[in-house]
RNA sequence: UCCGGCUUAGCUCAGCAGGUAGAGCAGGCGGCUGUUAACCGCCGGGUCGUAGGUUCGAGUCCUACAGCCGGAGCCA
């Protein structure tokens, strides 16, 4: 392993003069006739590169170092001086320069030192990390999780691992990926002509998780303060730059809290993990910045420091229907909000994030708390200027008749959710959680527009490279 | 899944009144320079997404299909 990282030199950490050792990739090389060869290398470590001052009295300097090119692998031994050329403060000097990797075919090598268009780029998924964009969305992306698990973990939650694979057909937020070891060309009938998945794997039907919130709830009627962060999968036919196949979901649940319990806990959440991005990520937001969207500093910014609205539904539904502005689909209470309604309420109405609460109970899940109207329930959402629905969340049932009698309006099976309903039969309290999709909040954070930029390995109808 | 757009050199694109392709970057060679996605010159590189059709002739018009992109729906 190298013994430095690039950054640790740029940032000034290594005395002048000081002897280093580095490696990483070659961007750039620009050869001076005077026998000198300046080379732009990276480790990922910054996407500042480090320049790398390579002279004629290297042994190798005519037979290797000439023929660097962009990609190529080195491993560098050499001297922190200052710089004489702009651009930078300090570069290295070499005294040595092994090749580790070469380029076998420069002329076709995908990543060239320009501009590509991001459609390029997810056609080599495996080379793209090799790009300041994706090295800056991967520098955020470690630093949003990071700080998602510290603030949660410095608030006494605990991370619950639920579970990838289910086998409860319960939680019916959409299509799911099946999970089966039968063989498909050759299924077992019952005598009815069903498939038999007795015989399959686990003995029963299972998929992919859609959300681990069920699951979490158990958990969360044990140890108080819960979240699950992984990964959620859902096999919906939709191809647009906010749906992936294969997503990472954030999900905390509280015990003993209510529906503005769990307002304020997103406000605070929101606030604390995208600060950790500004304070973490500096030179990768000015980036963005300047390359992807240039609002997207003060977009976070506001956000850290604008406190969150408050609003009924009812109440936003009568501001939408006083609004001066004609909306493509119609306001009446009862309706779902649209997304042009979302951003009517965040950016035009309060102009900051505002808490949306108290839905319709027609157009929200089974396992919301009913409200005394018994019209609506406690759901909430969290809506941002310049996006929409950051945050979808609720308090969640606690009482069993009324559970039940949900269950039961919706046409679900009881027999399906006998642990879930155990919960509200031994020791039930009030409790609420919310979710957050963790790449909704990375291209909220970066600008990045497409979805499939802001994780390495993007799933998606059709595709599944890499 | 529905609607719209796009698909020309390794990459980004131009070609538009249909007559058999061009620039920049990348690559090679040479020149110049403590250079900064350097600069200057030369060179190699394309069966114009696929399959049909119209036409004397199609990258350029028509049809189908595929892929990608955007929007809608669904949602996170």
């Amino acid at each position: 392993m190298a013994k430095l990282q690039i950054s640790q030199i740029l940032r000034g950490d290594i005395p002048l003069g000081a002897s280093v050792e580095v490696a990483g990739w070659v961007r750039t090389r620009r050869d001076s006739k005077a026998g000198i060869s300046f080379i732009h290398l990276h480790d990922g470590s910054t996407f500042h590169p480090l320049q790398v001052v390579a002279g004629q009295e290297l042994s190798n300097y005519e037979l290797d170092i000439k023929r660097l090119t962009s990609g190529c692998a080195i491993f560098v031994v050499g001297t922190v001086i200052p710089s004489q050329g702009a651009g930078q403060a300090v570069e290295v000097s070499a005294t040595e320069v092994q090749v580790l990797g070469w380029v076998d075919d420069p002329e076709t090598y995908p990543m060239q030192p320009k501009r590509h268009t991001m459609e390029y780029l997810r056609e080599f998924a495996h080379l793209r990390p090799r790009t300041n964009i994706t090295l800056a969305v991967s520098h955020v992306r470690h630093s949003l999780a990071f700080a998602i698990h510290r603030f949660f973990h410095e608030r006494g939650f605990y991370w619950i691992h639920t579970p990838i694979i289910t086998a409860s057909d319960c939680e019916g937020a959409g299509e799911m990926f099946r999970v089966s070891t039968l063989d498909i060309a050759n299924l077992p009938r019952k005598p009815d002509g069903q498939v038999d998945f007795s015989k399959d794997f686990f003995g029963r039907e299972a998929h992919l998780t859609v959300s681990g919130q069920l699951n979490v709830e158990t958990y969360c009627m044990a140890l108080s303060r819960v979240y699950t962060f992984g990964p959620t999968f859902r096999a919906e036919n939709s191809n647009t730059r906010r749906h992936l196949a294969e997503f990472w979901m954030v999900e905390p649940e509280i015990a003993f809290a209510d529906i503005y319990d769990d307002v304020t806990l997103a406000e605070q959440f929101l606030k604390t993990i995208f600060k950790a991005v500004l304070d973490e990520c500096g030179d990768e937001m000015q980036f963005f910045a300047d390359r992807i969207d240039k609002n997207c500093i003060s977009r976070l910014e506001s956000m850290i420091t604008a406190e969150f609205a408050r609003m009924d539904y009812t109440e936003a539904i009568s501001h939408l229907e006083k609004a001066n502005v004609t909306f493509e689909f119609p306001v009446r209470w009862g309706m779902d909000l649209q997304s042009e309604h979302e951003r009517y309420l965040s950016e035009s109405l309060v102009g900051r994030p505002v808490a949306v609460i108290n839905y319709p109970k027609d157009i929200k899940a089974f396992y919301m708390r009913m409200n005394d109207d018994d019209k609506t329930v406690a759901a909430m959402d969290i809506l941002a200027p310049g996006i929409g629905e950051i945050i979808g969340g609720s308090q969640r049932e606690e009482r069993l008749d009324r559970l039940d009698q949900r269950i039961e309006q919706l046409g679900l099976i009881k027999e399906d959710y006998w642990w879930y309903r155990d919960l509200r039969r031994y020791g039930t309290v009030p409790h609420a959680g919310f979710g957050l999709g963790f790449e909704r909040a990375m291209m909220y954070a970066t600008g990045v527009d497409n979805i499939r930029d802001v994780i390495p390995f993007p799933r998606s109808p059709g595709q599944a490279a890499f």
